[in-house]
DNA sequence: TGCATTTAGTTTACATGTCAGCTATCGACA
DNA sequence: TGTCGATAGCTGACATGTAAACTAAATGCA
């Protein structure tokens, strides 16, 4: 009987390998995201509020919203809510675009890059004791059949 | 530039093989539930609700509450609201145990049991659709290494 | 110019998750 | 018997996600 089939106390095998990759991807996810969670919420931040940190940072300079939302395969109207509470924490600023004043640029604040530097050492060490066990190579197999897995999103039915 | 840094828009390559496998764990897992989430709202269920029927028709027989929190990694509070929405549609029932009355069980009624069968096939054939074109060699290594990965869950310091 | 269409964001309604704290009950043990 | 600690579940507060409908602004095109 495999791991994942006595940690949900399934009785019976598998459907199929499809089925079981697919709950093995869905239940590390939950797993793990509960571990960055809890990182996260010792520094007042959740996941989404730490992703948005980090892709402005990454950018370096202001973003729509619209292109934040992008990267994080998120629905718009979930960023308004986000984008309020990390205003209100004075993490980021909002300013609207003075040539398109449909658009608002969202920018980190220094206080914003302060935290987030913070984060970066736990964050890192967090990383190694979840998949530090996994060989590099290992690490860059499952990387590659999970981008081949999500090779079927792209097609038209899919 | 590989996938997943392209498909984040991400200038920079990522700071370790970790942080890329995990990335991709937690893209890949966004976009599948999302499309489970879909086939699911066609049927009047969210993915949770449908975990939960799937673990009571695999069981075969009523589970408390604990139980069922358990083998889906989510807290109790959640459970309540979850178990009200999906005892409203009628599709499942609560008894109190009459011994231990600290205890509610839960268990599916014949219209659940009748709504989950007709998902089946669905289910199996969006399966198919969005990890089949991997052969079952990569999705039994997609497996093993994704439980590999969970084994630093079970440590103590973990 | 003038109107239809598109685009960026917001609002609203609802289902999930998370935590902290509460109630009811059970079991053990003095 | 009576009380204390553990267990099962619920409530309330808050942050996320999803969809649908709406506002405001820009664009295309007659």
């Amino acid at each position: 009987m495999g791991r994942l089939q006595h940690e949900l106390k399934k009785k019976r095998p598998f459907d199929s390998p499809e089925q079981e990759a697919l709950l093995n991807i869905m239940r590390t996810n939950d797993r793990f995201q509960n571990r960055f969670g809890k990182l996260f919420r010792d520094f007042g931040l959740t996941n989404s509020q730490y992703n948005v940190l980090r892709i402005l940072r990454g950018e370096g300079r202001p973003l729509p919203c619209l292109e934040i939302a992008e990267r994080m395969v998120q629905v718009v109207p979930a960023m308004t809510g986000l984008l309020d509470r990390l205003e209100k924490q004075g993490l980021i600023a909002r300013n609207r675009c003075t040539e398109d004043r449909r658009v608002v640029y969202v920018e980190l604040t220094v206080a914003g890059k302060k935290l987030l530097d913070q984060l970066d050492v736990p964050v890192d060490e967090l990383h190694r004791r979840l998949v530090g066990h996994l060989t590099p190579e290992e690490l860059r197999r499952l990387s590659r059949l999970l981008e081949k897995a999500r090779l079927s999103l792209d097609e038209p039915a899919g």
